[in-house]
DNA sequence: GGCATATCAAGAATAATTCTAAATAAAGCA
DNA sequence: TGCTTTATTTAGAATTATTCTTGATATGCC
């Protein structure tokens, strides 16, 4: 298939890795950029289809794993819902609203440590951490207090 | 089967949502407070079978679920990995430990908010949130730091 | 004790994800 | 360019944690 050239960044990381720049890998992390938002695999899926359409479910995963092991994608978990997927890099916790069902970014107020806000240990290595909030967001909570007015 | 008079907190809590304190139900709960620490459903049920011989995993999910819906457990989700529960009702994040996996409690600061912390919007309502850190316990850290110090 | 309801046990069903094996595509080299 | 090696993809099977279903038990209340 044809190839169009690429900002280097992403493609570059990737193949810094020792992975190949596919079809597949970019249309999912396309599926991803395009929207910004915090799909399922699923849905990035339903997404990709359009340009790749003999891609499977599979290497939708397949793809996810190997971006999020670039560096280039975050996995999001919140309960035991499907884990989604997040192209936004900087440090951020994640608001899954009882609404609508979206999940919105929630940047860390600047210079905020982890150790700061929690009693760790000092010897205690952090490799990773993620923080979610469940609740309403901005729009529903409005739409929520409107009702509530309303009714009283 | 016998009962034994409990303390009131937890049995009452219990009655007063309306639902019954039974064998299985107090054989789940006791093995969270015995322990303290933050088992699976597995491991509840494979701790629980000594006292109750006869209950069923499924039984263990559904005293799991009727005890964190008293508030009396918390749920404990990390990536994909199986549910953890946890009877440590304080505000807290916690570790999991990528050398031994364990889980530890980490305590919050005295007086943190989540507004304080995070830009949350003004509007959001939050009803739940749920820290987690992956990286080395004191004991995994220490463990690394001295090996690390020997073959250098 | 007897009735209504809650709970339980066992196993089937579900859902998300991972694994497997064969087919395809790309990269490296003669 | 053609050949070889290796990575990737595909489709479907397999796995895993959890939930659901159904009939059996147990409990609370009169």
């Amino acid at each position: 298939m044809s190839r169009k050239p690429e900002p280097k960044s992403y493609a570059e990381t990737i193949h810094e890795k020792g992975f190949r720049f596919t079809d597949q890998r970019r249309a999912v992390y396309d599926a991803l950029m395009n929207r910004r938002d915090h799909p399922t695999a699923v849905e990035v899926f339903m997404r990709v289809k359009g340009k790749v359409p003999s891609i499977s479910l599979a290497t939708v995963y397949n793809c996810l794993e190997t971006l999020t092991g670039c560096g280039l994608v975050k996995t999001v978990n919140h309960d035991r819902e499907s884990a989604r997927y997040c192209p936004n890099l900087d440090e951020h916790a994640h608001l899954f609203c009882e609404g609508c069902g979206g999940v919105t970014d929630i940047p860390l107020r600047a210079k905020r440590r982890a150790h700061d806000i929690w009693e760790l240990p000092e010897e205690v290595t952090i490799s990773h951490h993620e923080i979610s909030f469940r609740g309403l967001c901005p729009k529903c909570a409005k739409a929520a207090a409107r009702k509530t007015t309303k009714s009283k």
